[in-house]
DNA sequence: CAATCAATTAGATGCTTGTCAAAGCGTCAC
DNA sequence: GTGACGCTTTGACAAGCATCTAATTGATTG
């Protein structure tokens, strides 16, 4: 998990953070799953089961490792989960390659 | 390799791409060679390997996967190899990510 | 309580891929 | 030509990882 900020400017990554996030985007699937919660402010799991051809489980995985990197939170209301994109964590890391 | 225009702005990159390129960037190492590149106009392979510990076949590797998806160009300079950042692919990446 | 539904965990499997050693290929210098 | 040097290709291996099925947890509803 990242040590994130409330909001506004992010403090800059560590190259492990970096590092982790771009293995997060490394699948095709997981950045698809991410792109879609990042166009919806609140996604239920069952939304992106809807949106993808993938189990239940494989879903839990994915969303769980996005969630470790920061790019997602997520909470729970009822059977539900609400998933959120995370931005600050995405501008953080856009501004690690900026750098380059 | 992706379809370079040679140079100012870049065509938007297909999804194929982003993938290719994202894959590219997970791997840490990789993405200290890139890095490294980037800092100098001009590397060698030599100047790499001396940087990095690894063998010159995995070294080679990574050059071919970073080349393959048009982040690096290299050029034959007698018997040594000239590896060139390639900025406009690289901008163009995070043109795709800034969408998100 | 019992049944149902959402999501997670555990375990297994098959593919991908980073890495190296060994051999091959061009190029330069003598 | 012959040797040395820089880099690439080939082949093999081990680790990592995405994915699935089956079983589990937790919450809602009748």
């Amino acid at each position: 998990m990242v040590s994130a900020s409330k909001s506004g400017t992010q403090p800059e990554l560590t190259t492990k953070q970096i590092n982790a996030i771009a293995r997060c985007l490394s699948d095709p699937r997981r950045f698809e799953i991410l792109q879609k919660i990042a166009a919806h402010s609140c996604t239920a799991c069952s939304d992106l089961r809807s949106t993808f051809p993938i189990t239940a489980p494989t879903l839990s995985h994915h969303l769980k490792e996005l969630e470790a990197v920061g790019l997602v939170n997520s909470t729970r209301r009822g059977k539900f989960m609400d998933i959120a994109f995370h931005r600050d964590t995405w501008n953080a890391y856009l501004a690690a390659l900026q750098k380059i």
